[in-house]
RNA sequence: GGGUCGAUAGCUCAGUCGGUAGAGCUGCGGACUUUUAAUCCGUAGGUCCAGGGUUCGAGUCCCUGUCGACCCA
């Protein structure tokens, strides 16, 4: 690292932060005096002699040795005591005359170190350089103390590695944007930060388990492309040198998987890491995960079900892996798996009329300069139900056909009010519902109803009002997609922005028979989210994008 | 894009009516041999987000901007 250029500050450290570490780094040079490593590589067996023990084998070594209020008896540990050679950060450091207590940590938890004088003889002076946050290495007996704290008592112990920036005090690391800009910092200070992340990991393996468990194939398609399909969003723009080309990041791996299936593998999937050049918000991080998977003779039908299984699944080993967070996640949430429903978009509409009080012709007739929409607002808000009329007019004008106006009535009159139409029996939570039928002009890669053109056969999946699956029948007609793609370039043509590029290659794909296909996909970070009750998207995406920091 | 709230010590936050910038924790020095946010004594630490305005005087009031959080689209 280079040193900052005379009359600049350096980074944005104010003269306060410079003198704890200044401090800091006096601690490191008076290490390197004595001859001792401040960032110390011995640790293992081969170097040291004895194996490490990760903390938690030291706990579980004295299990049996447990009082009834959990803390550990004195005489009985003292019986099975044995010596350990320990590591970790140090969380917490207090010292009296001639003994001191440090706690630390490492990845299967957290032991203190009882320091006395009189056992570790001249290493007690040791103690002086370590600071919060430094790793120490110490070995010992292990031991109890009157209040019943497993500990080890050591006779050396060693800096490992010096922290030379102070970590936040006890009073936690609250500030947001800090939070995420220094991710390490958060996950060290703040406990259930670890948590969601490791809730996660386990979420994204128990996905593969319950697919891989039904013969589906996990594949990797490109990220990057010369043509945006597969859904619709504004992509981001990269180009490629030596083939001197404009090439975008992909919006969702769907065509490519499509391919996959015409070539033979007739239970595909994919954990795709999509890019969106949107907004961000606490829904929305200009790249995200998304599973989508790929299943030949099957029908949107075979996943309604299917989807019921794999989130009850998921949620289930999440129940098994992590027990303790689980159960608070769980008394957190507002709704429930018990149960699922399934609406069409079409009755979601009717009843959603029926229940504000409204005439069945809102939805056709809203955009009309003579709509009495004061009078329609009136009535809802009589049954509690507050209605955006500015914008649902606004959307129904722009729409072009019946089955525009069908959605954007749904999106304005049903889809707001989703958690508090559907809910369980008691009243307590919400069901989750599958909004089934979506009108043909919204769903440009999906089969038409074979009973109704206008629909296809297609459905969303809302849990407690947010969405979180997109899934239906492949539309596999050649003629019929190429169409479709003739219908987003028109849009495209006329100024829309978030539109698919007509693909050659995918009809080409298509007309060498895709067979009876149904696609799935899935917000894994929304997932997430759900589960582990995080109320953004940032608290499960270990570095989201942020605005670059000043001069960094 | 619109609205609401916020930015003061390394961290978490006070700051009254506009009148010398505060606390706890952290740090540093000291006391203390079983602490769990220890306790006690001492001490250090500030571009009050930036710019402009009002005023004898602005952390405080006004305007503009930057950044962030949340809500809505």
């Amino acid at each position: 690292m280079s040193k900052p250029p005379l009359g600049k500050k350096p980074d944005d450290e104010g003269a306060a932060e410079a003198a704890l570490i200044a401090a800091r780094k006096a601690k490191t040079a008076r290490v390197r005096e004595r001859g001792e490593n401040p960032f110390a590589n011995d640790v293992t067996e081969r170097e040291r002699g004895t194996p490490l023990t990760r903390l938690a084998e030291v706990r579980a070594h004295h299990d049996a040795d447990k009082r009834d209020d959990g803390r550990h008896d004195r005489d009985k540990v003292a019986a099975r005591a044995a010596r350990f050679r320990v590591a970790g950060r140090i969380l917490f450091l207090r010292s009296f005359g001639a003994g001191a207590f440090v706690r630390l940590r490492d990845a299967t938890g957290e032991l203190q170190l009882y320091c006395q004088e009189p056992v570790l003889g001249q290493a007690f002076s040791r103690l002086e350089d370590l600071d919060l946050g430094d790793f120490v290495e110490a070995e010992g007996e292990s031991m109890a103390t009157d209040k019943g704290e497993l500990s080890i008592n050591p006779t050396t112990i060693r800096l490992l590695t010096k922290a030379h920036r102070p970590l936040p005090t006890k009073t936690s690391f609250k500030d947001v944007e800090q939070r995420y800009r220094r991710r390490y910092v958060d996950l060290v200070a703040n406990k259930e930060v670890q948590a969601a992340f490791r809730a996660r990991t386990a979420i994204v393996s128990s996905l593969r388990e319950f697919l891989d468990g039904r013969g589906f194939l996990e594949v990797e398609t490109p990220t990057m492309s010369t043509i945006v399909g597969g859904a619709l969003a504004r992509p981001f723009k990269t180009h490629h040198n030596a083939l001197d080309l404009e090439l975008f990041m992909r919006i969702a791996p769907e065509l490519y998987l499509k391919r996959l299936v015409v070539g033979g593998f007739e239970r595909v999937y994919e954990l795709a890491r999509c890019y969106r050049n949107e907004g961000i918000s606490t829904r929305h991080n200009p790249e995200f995960t998304m599973l989508e998977y790929y299943q030949a003779y099957a029908t949107y039908h075979t996943l309604l079900d299917q989807t019921e299984e794999m989130l009850r699944f998921v949620d289930q080993r999440l129940a098994e892996r992590m027990p303790e967070a689980h159960a608070g996640w769980v008394a957190g949430r507002t709704f429930s798996f018990e149960r699922f429903c399934r609406v069409p978009m079409s009755e979601l509409v009717s009843s959603a009329l029926e229940r504000a009080g409204l005439p069945a012709d809102v939805a056709t007739t809203v955009g009309a300069a003579d709509a009495p929409i004061k009078e329609w607002a009136k009535l809802a808000k009589g049954k509690g139900r507050e209605i955006d009329w500015a914008n649902f007019r606004k959307g129904a004008q722009k729409c072009a056909g019946a089955g525009e106006a069908l959605f954007c009535a749904y999106e304005y009159l049903a889809e707001p009010f989703l958690t508090r139409d559907y809910r369980t029996d008691d009243g307590n939570k919400s069901v989750p519902v599958f909004v089934v039928d979506y009108p043909l002009e919204v769903s440009p890669l999906a089969r038409k109803k074979d009973a109704d053109g206008s629909l296809t056969d297609r459905f969303e999946l809302f849990v407690d009002g947010r969405e979180i699956c997109n899934a239906f029948s492949e539309l596999n007609d050649p003629d019929d997609q190429a169409a479709r793609f003739e219908a987003q370039v028109e849009k495209k043509a006329q100024g829309a922005e978030e539109t698919m590029d007509y693909d050659e290659d995918y009809i080409r794909a298509l007309e060498y028979g895709l067979p009876p296909t149904a696609g799935f996909g899935m917000g894994v970070d929304r997932l997430t989210m759900l589960l582990t009750s995080s109320p953004s998207i940032r608290d499960v995406i270990l570095f989201p994008l942020l605005r670059p920091e000043e001069g960094g």
